[in-house]
DNA sequence: CCAGACGTTGTT
DNA sequence: GTCTGG
DNA sequence: CCAGACGTTGTT
DNA sequence: GTCTGG
């Protein structure tokens, strides 16, 4: 699954590299994005779609937790990922997926492996260093008072690939840039462009540890991504303090 | 019919 | 243990 | 996702 | 809004 990521460009070094698969990406509305090492559930994150099939795909930030139209109370139920495999089939979906596709973009994302009783972080991202794309799905809830409109995201979840599995069991679906237009187009249905959603090939992702520093969602700076330096394993040494 | 839920993750 | 906040 | 709080009264 | 359970 996806539960935290990083964005540190900035929004214009992001729509510039994903111009070269929707280059008639504007930045607007998204342009105040402040790029951060860290980004957790219920931040306002950068997204990708397209309102209308006569608009261009725009950039936009989303509360990231999708809180359903119907909602009563907007704090209650806000998932922040949804599984691929039954998207189809739940009401609460139903309209996201068919009409409010959007794509993620992140210079990479974080998993926890379990290692015994700890959990050690890891930071995923693409081989070549571009940002890579994940497929969302946003929704609209008005039930403010008078009140803007609240626009909300969740990303997308699969079983991971045979890459993926040594470090967790599910992983964000990620779209690849020749399919990111047709996960877009709001005119093609979910069943259609589903299957275009295919795990990335092996060697295009790469991964290693991080501090456990990042874990707390209130440090974000380059540390939290900054490869862990081997443990020195002295024997003699306490190998389990942390 | 109306009332109430509607999600994911992980862990046991 | 469970919920909220980031 | 993980971290951190989880309560009341009254006073400034 | 739409589905499930009573």
């Amino acid at each position: 699954m996806c539960g935290r990521f990083a964005v540190y460009s900035t929004i214009e070094e992001l729509a510039e590299l994903i111009r070269e698969a929707l280059p008639d990406l504007e930045v607007e509305p998204a342009r105040g994005f402040v790029p951060s090492y860290n980004i957790a559930p219920s931040a306002a994150i950068v997204t990708i779609g397209r309102r209308r099939p006569e608009h261009p795909h725009r950039m936009a930030l989303l509360k990231w937790g999708l809180v359903p139209s119907f909602a009563k109370d907007p704090t209650r139920m806000a998932p922040i990922n949804v599984r691929s495999e039954t998207v189809l089939t739940k009401p609460m979906f139903r309209r996201p997926i068919e009409r409010q596709r959007c794509l993620v973009p992140a210079n990479g994302f974080f998993e926890w492996k379990r290692a015994g009783s700890r959990k050690q972080p890891y930071f995923i991202r693409r081989a070549d260093g571009r940002p890579l794309l994940m497929a969302g799905i946003y929704d609209v809830w008005r039930g403010g008072e008078g009140g803007a409109p609240l626009m909300t995201c969740a990303i997308l979840t699969t079983d991971s690939n045979d890459w993926m599995k040594p470090i967790h069991h599910r992983m964000p679906v990620m779209v690849a840039p020749e399919a990111a237009a047709r996960w877009c187009d709001p005119q093609r249905s979910a069943a259609d462009v589903l299957p275009l959603l295919t795990p990335p090939p092996a060697d295009a992702l790469e991964a290693y540890p991080v501090d456990a520093r990042m874990n707390s969602p209130r440090h974000d700076d380059p540390a939290c991504i900054a490869p862990l330096p081997p443990a020195p394993d002295v024997p003699g040494d306490k190998v389990d303090s942390e």
